[in-house]
DNA sequence: AATAATATTGAACGATGTTCAAGGTTCCTG
DNA sequence: CAGGAACCTTGAACATCGTTCAATATTATT
């Protein structure tokens, strides 16, 4: 029993990992099956025998991407011990970095959508919320008098915000920007964005009086 | 020569109408070429008569939706005749109700990629040029000092950051949020962003002194 | 009216994700 | 250790795409 099961999972991963690598090298629209199956030396239906179907395997491989961002995140909090403001700053670029570094597999995470129907795993949910634990505790330094749920959503916002001049300034589409002028751009963003709520903080509470 | 030419037009324009309603009902990725022969009756195979592939399908398409939300945002700028911070803000949000009032089309505006070699043509290209013209105005209000170059890019990234707040909070892949929340949100954060940046504009100059 | 030019058709092609019966391996049991 | 049960792997086959193209039908010109 060992022995299959074994090989069942050495498989899985080296699909997995193949998979990644495709992506990151032609794309989502680039995965195919036959592909992989050549890359890993097995038959086009075994596919089949080590996930369900591509949207797994996309799946999947979004998760490990996801874990690797969360990684850097983490990294880019404890550099140093910064002000909670300073420290916004640099996972935001640290934000943009990983989508440049990463730009194939990091637009893989969006890109994708589910066939019609077929909703997404909870592992796979889970792995996403994961994201916002970073940009919460730097906003509940700076705004002690929010609630969980305000700030919940205040964190949200501001990694959308973020994860906007991203997307845009990455793509193609719209004028192309030098990576270096996004990150002065997001730099001068974020800051203007948590001065303008802490300074929109203040007259509320002003008002509250 | 005239009666060919009439009928091509017109089937040109049907097809692209029954893009449109196709991609709209059933996203990007339902948009099939046999279907769209049989709604506008001809064969499959004559879908290529009136146009190159549907990539230039797709643009076409996306030609109309950024038409119409050129429109729109014109209109949520001549409204009354509000400081240039709220007329920001109305431009936001008109966008956010757009989006989510053609989510299908919006979504497909950023979602197609062209096949991979093959670049975006000129007139696409120019059409969304546009968008950022709707800023541009309120802000150089706002910020009477700085150039024409450095609006445009603080254009840009406003605009992003607005995008990827709608982006990420339509999508049912993070949370979803009820549209009246996401208003919300946006506008506190719009509002957030140009004091931010009022702000930083004045501590600049006054440094600069 | 005859002929040249052009447009339209729908069958066919090549890819692609997915399935499945046939045949091979591995594992448990007597 | 032998033999059968359970499982795995295979590669051919299917359905569905976008796209092409020779044959046919239509339109324009002389």
């Amino acid at each position: 029993m060992t022995k299959a099961l074994e090989r069942r999972e050495k498989l899985r991963a080296a699909l997995i990992q193949a998979a990644e690598q495709m992506i990151a090298e032609r794309g989502l629209a680039g995965l195919k099956t036959r592909d992989l199956a050549r890359e890993i030396g097995c038959a086009n239906g075994a596919v089949y025998n080590l996930v369900a179907d591509v949207d797994e395997l996309i799946l999947r491989v979004g998760s490990r991407t996801l874990l690797r961002l969360d990684e850097t995140l983490t990294l880019a909090t404890n550099a140093g011990e910064p002000s909670p403001r300073e420290s916004l700053v640099r996972i935001a670029l640290a934000y943009c970095d990983f989508a440049a570094e990463n730009l194939q597999l990091w637009r893989a995470l969006f890109e994708h959508r589910m066939e019609t129907g077929k909703l997404v795993p909870d592992w796979s949910v889970h792995d996403q919320m994961q994201l916002f634990r970073h940009i919460y505790q730097p906003l509940a330094a700076l705004f002690p008098g929010r609630s969980p749920e305000e700030l919940g959503i205040t964190a949200r916002s501001l990694f959308s915000a973020v994860h906007g001049m991203a997307a845009l300034g990455l793509e193609r589409k719209l004028v192309a920007v030098p990576l270096p002028a996004l990150r002065k751009e997001i730099t001068g963003l974020v800051r203007a964005m948590i001065d303008g709520l802490i300074a929109h903080d203040v007259k509320g509470a002003a008002a509250a009086d």
